[in-house]
DNA sequence: TTTTGAGTTGTTCGA
DNA sequence: GTCGAACAACTCAAA
């Protein structure tokens, strides 16, 4: 077993609360690590490598593996100046747990709270776990500023409906909620004395690559111009927060206060995040099948071939090819290319929703899986809040408004200006005309 | 309970 | 070239 022997290490007779880091990568403004340092008790913070997560990735080289095992370099950086270290861990939680607190006098388990349908399942088991060996578990709310239940319509139900959501999220919003958990003061501190070895990449089955991850741009400017230049993939109009947003590395606290100071637009993105979160949490089912379970009779085309073309940017549609291979180049595409491509899969190949959900989540650094399943059925018209099915972007019309240069275009597409780029895979007016017809067969009252 | 107004991100067609 | 209507009604949220 990998994972027993750097408990070797740990002092075995010291009580200690464990403090467990998920998607929440950051030792400043963290709430579960903060209750867990003012607890009292010697901190013994650790990570887990699950393989329960990991085993499912296809990709060796997959980059998100590597951001997480950077991130955890560096917060082994910062807990070893602080004369403590990071507990790095492989393998299945449900298996490290028992050995672990066997191994060490915990009097509890801390963490952030996670909200996926198998994250609440594992913390679940965890939990349980702990109990059966005298351990406590307690969870914070951190990686949101609302949770689940805290924005709901006045008879207590879910909001399915983006505006009003977002005006009752503002509504009930105190400044107190967004204020930083300082954890200068605090009594409490990290165990001491402690080294722990991490495992490699390769250890773990994956490789490393030379890769360089967007920063987040945040500065007053990008900010200020935000809500004019959002839209534009040629412009670095976005503040590329996506990938801190989605492993913690920023503080969910402190970007809203930066967007309430800068751009509401953007706060409302932020927002956006919170609302698909929700819609996932109460309604579990948009996992697999349509918000609105009338179009789940939708008959697919599901052409492999044309499948194939989308995913690497052949499909002889400037705009969509390029954000196609920005995706495979970078981790990356910009959002509105997101939904021109999303639109394009669905209602011009007329090919299911679930495979180019499960692309994105393959290709996206930022994947979430609450966001692009929401943004999936938006696109097909499927889902919570949707475009109406008949709204079918013209490719043409969006380059025109979004990339009139063509800037965008030939970034990303080397061969557009020449002979060798591929025709249409498609027309698009036949296209239209074919896919109003599907929806419609599916949409009819019987 | 009933009513009313509104709903992220569009496109096409014809006057 | 510009503008408004049609696209399809439907469901949601709140008064």
């Amino acid at each position: 077993m990998n994972f027993v022997q750097p408990f070797l290490t740990l002092p075995a007779h010291q009580k200690c609360n464990i403090f467990w880091f998920r998607r929440d990568l950051r030792l400043e403004d963290n709430h579960g690590l903060w209750e867990c340092l003012r607890a009292g008790l010697p901190v013994l913070p650790l990570f887990i490598f699950d393989t329960e997560i990991l085993g499912k990735l296809e990709n060796p080289k997959d980059r998100r593996v590597q951001f997480i095992h950077q991130e955890i370099l560096r917060l082994k950086t910062e807990l070893r100046a602080a004369g403590s270290d990071l507990l790095v861990l492989h393998g299945n939680p449900h298996e490290i747990w028992p050995t672990l607190l066997a191994s060490c006098q915990a009097n509890a388990i801390y963490t952030n709270r996670d909200y996926e349908p198998a994250a609440i399942q594992r913390d679940d088991t965890t939990a349980k776990t702990a109990a059966g060996l005298g351990v406590a578990f307690h969870s914070f709310k951190d990686q949101v500023i609302f949770e689940t239940h805290e924005v709901v319509k006045d008879d207590g139900t879910p909001y399915t409906v983006y505006t009003p959501y977002s005006k009752k999220w503002k509504s009930v919003l105190q400044e107190s909620q967004l204020e930083p958990y300082n954890s200068a003061g605090l009594k409490a501190e990290f165990i001491t004395g402690v080294q722990f070895p991490v495992p490699t990449l390769e250890e773990m089955g994956f490789q490393a690559t030379a890769f360089v991850y967007p920063q987040a741009r945040l500065d007053k400017n990008t900010l200020a111009h935000y809500a004019s230049d959002r839209d534009y993939p040629w412009k670095p109009g976005t503040t590329r927060v996506s990938l801190a947003l989605r492993f913690g590395t920023l503080s969910v606290r402190e970007l809203y206060r930066i967007g309430f100071q800068n751009s509401e637009k953007w706060v409302n993105e932020l927002i956006w995040r919170e609302f698909y979160m929700q819609i996932l949490f109460h309604f579990p089912y948009v996992v697999g099948s349509c918000f609105r379970p009338e179009y789940n009779r939708i008959v697919w085309r599901n052409n492999e071939a044309e499948f194939e073309a989308w995913c690497n940017g052949n499909t002889g549609y400037p705009i969509v090819d390029a954000g196609m291979r920005e995706l495979k180049q970078t981790g990356y595409m910009h959002n509105r290319v997101r939904m021109i491509t999303a639109s394009f899969l669905t209602k011009h190949l007329l090919i299911d929703w679930r495979w180019g959900e499960a692309w994105f989540a393959q290709h996206l650094l930022d994947f979430e899986l609450s966001s692009n399943n929401g943004g999936w059925q938006w696109a097909a018209g499927c889902g919570v809040d949707a475009a109406p099915y008949f709204r079918i972007f013209n490719p043409y019309l969006q380059t025109l408004k979004f990339d009139p240069n063509l800037t965008y275009i030939r970034r990303w597409v080397a061969e557009f200006d020449s002979l060798k780029y591929s025709k249409p895979l498609v027309d698009h007016d036949f296209a239209r005309k074919r896919c109003l017809q599907v929806y419609q067969a599916a949409l009819q009252k019987p």
